[in-house]
DNA sequence: ATACGTGCAAAGCGTTTGCATTTCT
DNA sequence: AGAAATGCAAACGCTTTGCACGTAT
């Protein structure tokens, strides 16, 4: 899954051209982090994107990442993923789309389903709250937990 | 909103009735921290909820906090909610209910609404992801976010 | 030229862990 | 008595901040 190729030029053309618009420089440590969140399918921590990034510019700074992760939140090419844990994490897909969420290890995996997508909103204007987004989140317990679980039950008997 | 009190003596019977039955000791500890969850109708941080606790328990450590929240959810008591921040945060509220997640300061507040609730959830067996619970999250800018956003626009001008 | 971004190092928080002691069953 | 939980303190990991220097517009 992730996103396509065809999304990625887009999202980084869009990238480019706020830049501009908001007359923030586009530096390459900006670029480049985008460019590895964007290339990545799960939901990976400031510090995964800097291991990415670091293949391509050696010297970048852990403060830089952190810094510029919210720099392209806030300008809405990436987004920041709700989970259970402590531990921030980012998602290239800022389309509309669902969350399996692992409450035992944090993990997240996407899923894609029309019925969620269509789903009618309530009205959320008396808690003066202005909705931009919304994501399912399927909460339970996931493979690799399951068996790890089952694993464990063997053996303490 | 939060629960009722007739909730909150369910559950802290059943908390009881889960520690006899898997031989797990019913601390003191362990039930004022309960008790100090079920009694917030926000999402506090462990250390809101030692704050809370401390009034009755003097010399409650940091680490039974954490140790025993944690514990607390496994026994399916309280949950962990789902939060874009790098803070883990708990919920007293454990049946289905809705969520707006500010995306700006990362707050969490309840909506409840039964077109939500009786929403169709799609397969997960193929992810082997056995599911035990939903959430939808509506993501977007709370009342207190939008103000100072306000605030801010005029301050520029 | 100026405003903004970067790197570095230190500080700040939240969470986890090891260990001696206490408490629950 | 024995297993498990607690408190304490240190360690750990993620994020933020202050500042000197560099870079984009």
């Amino acid at each position: 899954m992730g996103i396509g190729a065809r999304e990625r030029r887009d999202r980084l053309e869009r990238f480019e051209e706020l830049c501009r618009e908001a007359g923030v420089p586009c530096t390459i440590q900006r670029r480049a982090l985008l460019e590895a969140v964007l290339d990545r399918e799960d939901h990976p921590t400031a510090h995964q994107v800097l291991e990415a990034v670091r293949a391509r510019i050696r010297g970048i700074s852990r403060a830089t990442v952190h810094r510029n992760l919210e720099t392209l939140v806030e300008m809405g090419v990436i987004t920041k993923t709700c989970h259970p844990g402590g531990v921030i994490r980012y998602d290239a897909r800022i389309d509309i789309h669902h969350h399996l969420v692992c409450l035992r290890c944090n993990s997240i995996a996407d899923i894609d389903d029309e019925n969620l997508d269509s789903l009618e909103l309530p009205d959320t204007s008396a808690f003066g709250f202005k909705v931009s987004d919304f994501r399912v989140q399927l909460r339970g317990v996931c493979r690799e937990c399951r068996r790890k679980d089952s694993k464990k039950r063997n053996r303490s008997k």
